[in-house]
RNA sequence: GCAUCUAUAGCUCAGUUGGAUAGAGCGCUCCCCUCCUAAGGGAGAGGCCACAGGUUCGAUUCCUGUUAGGUGCACCA
């Protein structure tokens, strides 16, 4: 397609010729009347000494207008205001979308670069509870995205494997084991179990040693406890996945913590050879107060390997693997300061530079209660599958109500009540805190997923009433698409693929959750200025061709985010 | 205590690396289904962009300070 930043800038360079970054000084008016992209002439009236107005008016005069991308331009205050040429570009967004179709959008920005994203990394023998449900969906759509954008991607979902916590799980289980029946609702009773050994560590500071003896144990190898272990881990993948599989989330490997226990001792060799290893109180430290960042751990004093030691041999570990360009890290700002202790560290890891540069920590805002945060103790965790199944069943309700007859109720209801849940994940700034609340979470009226759902299924159904196929590009008259809604929409697909990529370089999710409420409100618009069958042939195939290729728009930025479109609503 | 993040309409949030009149949704007041799905659309009320300074031709946006809240600061991950 025609980039029309890039040839006004081009233009606006000739004119006036100097050097300058001016596309990036581009920008769009506030209104559609004043112009499609406009040219702020402030900040060069200090360098050319003459005031904006002048400036403008002398670009202007200068400006070379022959071809007839630019319909004409405008001077105003110190603006330049560029009116592009509508039919170009109607056409230019309509012959994209007819060559590229599903992929409209996508693009090889990414091509030759790797990238990993780790996302989900729940505990095993945890419930998956909402805290975990951010980094699950957010990690996927970036996942989806980068994909798209033709970057080799690698989704790990690094498991909580490991730990002085499985310590206490193996002799609680070896207590009370027999006590309980795994067979059924399983992670639940292991959370019982590790909330009473928990308690009986607080008491007594024996058995937080035998605790901690055992997770050394289970890393040297010992086959009751290893045996013990892998069983955990069997029970909760499988419950995991079952989520993973109702979210629609898949991973490309899954190896947690445990998997590189056996590599913590090189990383810790070279740190040391780096001479930044001290010690301290028995424990092996990097003082990192110098950098503001207080101190990072590596080793405890009894020689078991910490969090940071796992997570550095990791990084050496898809530095070697992989040979990212970025590795992604989607976990809770809780872990802000840790993340930067370890990126710090890692630059002594003698890794390439690329690695280390391209380590970054996708911090998102917590999920909290009303009432404050969430406890697995006094039960006031909401588990994920609780509230999906809690999500679909509100929808089915709804749609017996209002659309009683509706075919395969439940496999739409599952993708409705799903989409609301995961658009709802996404729409704000990753960074800011989320009250949990039912009633905001499964709301399906406004900017919600369902809205997006509900406005795709009325492109398809405008579609089926006309009774006939989608007409081909080749047939449409632009003249017929030249009205401001129609106009509207069409500037907003054009806009599709800067929206990917900047949703890649700020890994900002709600750049496009927020563009697909703007163009499923587009064509709301459209659909009510303009009745779409008509007796006019030209017309109605023309809007019939824009309702279906923002379908596909609709459609295909919903799959990127990890939302399904029903057929029927 | 130190570090860090956040503060925009009654509520939940957008606001394009500083720009023209600060925008949505929910809620509230009206209006629109004999006509392509009302999970929709239209109109209206609602703002000292937390506060105080500074930089700039220009600040919701950048800097400093203040206030309020979140989070993190050694053998948990």
């Amino acid at each position: 397609m025609i980039n029309f930043k890039d040839e006004i800038a081009d233009k606006i360079k000739k004119a006036i010729s100097i050097e300058d970054d001016i596309k990036n000084l581009i920008e769009n008016p506030p209104n559609k009347d004043m112009g499609d992209y406009a040219f702020p002439c402030f900040s060069l009236a200090k360098t050319l000494r003459k005031s904006p107005m002048i400036i403008a008016n002398e670009i202007k005069d200068n400006i070379d207008l022959s071809g007839d991308l630019i319909e004409k331009v405008d001077v105003q205050g110190g603006y330049l205001n560029f009116f592009v040429n509508k039919k170009i570009l109607i056409n230019e967004v309509l012959k994209e979308l007819d060559e590229k179709k599903e992929n409209f959008g996508s693009s090889n920005i990414g091509n030759g670069k790797n990238i990993i994203v780790e996302y989900s990394s729940p505990n095993i023998a945890k419930p998956f509870h909402i805290g975990h449900l951010r980094t699950t969906v957010i990690g996927s759509a970036l996942y989806n995205i980068y994909k798209f954008l033709g970057y080799n991607v690698t989704g790990i979902n690094h498991l909580g494997d490991y730990g002085t916590q499985f310590g206490k799980m193996i002799e609680g289980y070896k207590r009370w084991g027999n006590e309980y029946d795994l067979n059924d609702n399983p992670i639940d009773k292991l959370m019982d179990i590790y909330v009473r050994i928990n308690n009986l560590c607080k008491e007594d500071e024996n058995v937080l040693e035998i605790c901690r003896d055992n997770f050394k144990k289970l890393e040297e190898g010992d086959e009751y406890c290893t045996k013990i272990w892998n069983k955990f881990k069997d029970l909760s993948l499988k419950e995991f996945q079952r989520i993973y599989d109702l979210l629609g989330v898949k991973f490309d490997s899954f190896t947690g913590e445990a998997f590189y226990a056996d590599k913590v001792d090189d990383v810790c060799k070279i740190l040391e050879g780096k001479g930044i290893v001290q010690e301290s109180e028995g424990a092996k430290i990097i003082d990192l107060e110098d950098k503001g960042l207080g101190v990072c751990m590596i080793r405890k004093a009894n020689g078991s390997s910490i969090y940071a030691t796992r997570d550095l041999a990791t990084i050496r570990y898809r530095a070697k693997t992989y040979d990212f360009d970025k590795c992604l890290y989607v976990v809770a700002y809780e872990q802000n300061q840790y993340f930067k202790q370890i990126f710090e560290i890692a630059k002594y890891l003698d890794i390439p530079e690329k690695c280390v540069k391209g380590l970054k920590h996708i911090s998102y805002g917590m999920t909290r209660l009303s009432t404050g945060k969430m406890s697995t103790r006094e039960g006031t965790v909401v588990k994920v599958d609780e509230l999906l199944n809690e999500a679909i069943d509100r929808v089915n309700k709804i749609i017996k109500e209002k659309n009683p007859d509706m075919e395969n109720r439940e496999e739409e209801a599952k993708k409705i009540g799903i989409g609301a849940v995961i658009f709802n994940n996404l729409c704000t700034t990753l960074v800011k805190d989320q009250i949990f609340d039912w009633d905001i979470m499964l709301n399906f009226n406004g900017e919600t997923g369902p809205y997006i759902q509900y406005i795709y299924v009325r492109t398809k159904s405008v579609i089926e009433k006309a009774g006939r196929n989608v007409p081909e590009f080749s047939e449409i008259d632009i003249n017929n698409l030249t009205d401001k809604a129609s106009l509207n929409i069409i500037e907003l697909l054009y806009n599709f693929s800067d929206v990917l990529v900047s949703v890649s370089e700020k890994n900002e999710t709600c750049i496009l959750t927020r563009y697909l409420l703007d163009l499923a409100k587009a064509y709301s618009n459209f659909y009510n200025e303009n009745k779409i069958i008509t007796d006019d042939e030209g017309i109605t195939k023309a809007r019939l061709y824009l309702s279906y290729v923002t379908g596909i728009v609709l459609k295909t930025g919903s799959k990127l985010l990890g939302i399904e479109m029903p057929d029927k609503m």
